[in-house]
RNA sequence: GGGGCGUUAGCUCAGAGGUAGAGCAUUCGGCUUUUAACCGACCGGUCGUAGGUUCGAUCCCUACACGCCCCA
């Protein structure tokens, strides 16, 4: 089929330049259709309009010496109407051989036809662009999960559904902007490339730098820059990029992913609670047009307050049997553990039990917006203690349909209680813990010019698009997730 | 890493231990208001790969590859 295609294409050089670029278009179908389609068709006759439109062929009913064909551009699709007798000769024969998919250009005036379809008659069509390769059934579409990530240009081209997750993902993302921007916030980059990956505990991908000849990594965080950027006095910073971390992949993770990071000088992790809340109703209105968000069969509401609780009221809630007054006794912890089938290291402590209880029987069972707070200081080693009790910090993460979407705290600004910190990570590394955290110099010394008490937070925008586009992979809203490398033979 | 499901025409999908099926698309013919246009004819395949069982495997078995889902 791509051979009788290619033989076309082989006839148009022949006969002249295949690849033409001098059709100028004047109108969008979309904006066609909301400026003329409650006309009748008398008075459309009447305001004589010509327009030129230009977009693949989607559709080609031929029906003898007259034609229907539909045209996609980015807007939508346009009817066009081809007649014979109103083409110079040659053309429609010409057209005829063309195939769905190809690139046309049309010309002519607006009407109406019988079923009141806005449409283009046209006086001059062009093949802009001969397409080699058919398109998917135009029925069914394309539908292969694997086809559709490998090949996106033919899901955009196919799946206005697929369309309409990226258009909502830019809006998403220009919400977040234009709230942010609002607020005198400075939107901000910084290095992908580090030398001491930090700012959160994961793997990193490493690469190399020849002409210095040292070892780099990808970032796994923006955090620490983003902070040095609060001590430099930007005081409120923000920056929507990615972040790559080298662990598996599955419906909730790729390898890179997009973050929203942000940081708040003279503020706590509770400013930063009500300003994701606002957050999220905002975008929801924005961009959906309802506080009401329908995900996977669940209905979140984002106009109502959103639920709090402690970490520790979280485990109990989920694991009625426990003894409150325990939770913080590594024996007991262990036992739990074990009951439960967690896997744990000697080198784990209460705050690192408590948590794997929390994720193993709490995480999933959180389904209604719920913001979970006061995360143990022994799995926080970038977050402020609490000033009443030292074993927590004044941290939340934000949680929906059972999965954390925002983690925020109020920042660790004192030098020496961070500098202890990252000792403790260091042990940790040492003991064995490649994802604990880096000794960062310079972070410390940035630390004791004085970083003004600072809130901040980082929100999953890979996640948030997910839950607003009700898709269920994280593939769906990656216009090019991570694949195994395709074999071409 | 473990488990489940899948891989058949360009696309969407049937199918059965004995010559490989449909619709759409392609090609040819017809048709000047179609809407998944319609009518007629033709064309289209290493049934994911490699082994094994069998007189015979695309079908049964094993391994592998790739994908999707669930679990860790």
């Amino acid at each position: 089929m791509i051979a009788e295609r290619r033989r076309k294409l082989d006839e148009l050089r022949e006969t002249g330049n295949a690849y033409p670029n001098d059709f100028r278009r004047n109108a969008l179908a979309d904006e066609l259709h909301r400026m003329y389609g409650t006309q009748e068709n008398e008075a459309l006759e009447e305001l004589d309009v010509e327009v030129a439109v230009a977009g693949r062929m989607m559709a080609k009913r031929v029906m003898g010496k007259a034609s229907f064909i539909k045209l996609a551009d980015r807007s939508g699709q346009m009817q066009v109407r081809v007649e014979r007798d109103r083409l110079p000769d040659g053309v429609y024969a010409d057209f005829k051989k063309w195939d769905v998919g190809d690139i046309v250009a049309a010309r002519g005036k607006l009407f109406k036809t019988n079923t009141g379809e806005l449409t283009v008659r046209c006086d001059e069509l062009r093949l802009l662009t001969k397409s080699l390769r058919p398109l998917p059934e135009k029925f069914h579409g394309l539908s292969d999960q694997e086809v559709r990530y490998r090949q996106r240009y033919v899901d955009l081209i196919t799946n206005e559904s697929s369309r309409a997750v990226f258009r909502t993902r830019s809006a998403v993302v220009q919400y977040i902007r234009s709230f942010l921007d609002a607020q005198d916030f400075l939107e901000v980059e910084t290095p992908m490339m580090q030398t001491t990956p930090g700012g959160a505990i994961a793997r990193p991908f490493t690469t190399h730098h020849n002409a210095l000849d040292m070892e780099l990594y990808l970032r796994i965080a923006p955090e620490l820059n983003l902070k040095r950027l609060i001590v430099g006095g930007l005081e409120r910073v923000y920056e929507i990029n990615r972040n790559f971390r080298n662990e598996g992949v599955s419906t909730q993770h790729n390898p890179e992913f997009t973050m929203l990071e942000l940081y708040r000088a003279y503020a706590t992790y509770e400013d930063l609670i009500d300003m994701v809340e606002a957050l999220l109703r905002g975008m929801s209105e924005a961009v959906l047009g309802s506080t009401v968000v329908n995900y996977q069969g669940e209905k979140f509401d984002f106009g109502e307050k959103f639920a709090r609780m402690t970490v520790e009221e979280t485990i109990l809630k989920f694991n009625l049997e426990l003894d409150q007054s325990r939770l913080r006794d590594r024996d007991y912890l262990l036992e739990v553990c074990e009951k439960l089938d967690i896997p744990v290291k000697d080198s784990y402590g209460p705050g690192k039990l408590q948590i794997e209880i929390f994720e193993k029987t709490g995480e999933e069972n959180l389904r209604q917006p719920t913001f979970v707070t006061q995360y143990p200081t022994e799995v926080s080693p970038l977050s402020r203690k609490n000033d009443d009790d030292p074993f927590l910090t004044d941290r939340f993460e934000f949680f929906i349909a059972g999965r954390e979407i925002a983690n925020g705290f109020s920042e660790l600004n004192d030098s020496e209680d961070q500098a202890e910190r990252f000792r403790a990570q260091v042990a940790d590394r040492e003991a064995g813990d490649d994802e604990a955290m880096a000794f960062d110099h310079d972070y410390i010394r940035a630390l004791e010019y004085g970083m003004p008490p600072t809130a901040g937070i980082g929100v999953g925008i890979d996640r948030l698009v997910m839950l607003l586009t009700d898709s269920p992979s994280i593939r769906d809203v990656l216009l090019f997730p991570h694949m195994r490398p395709e074999v071409f033979d």
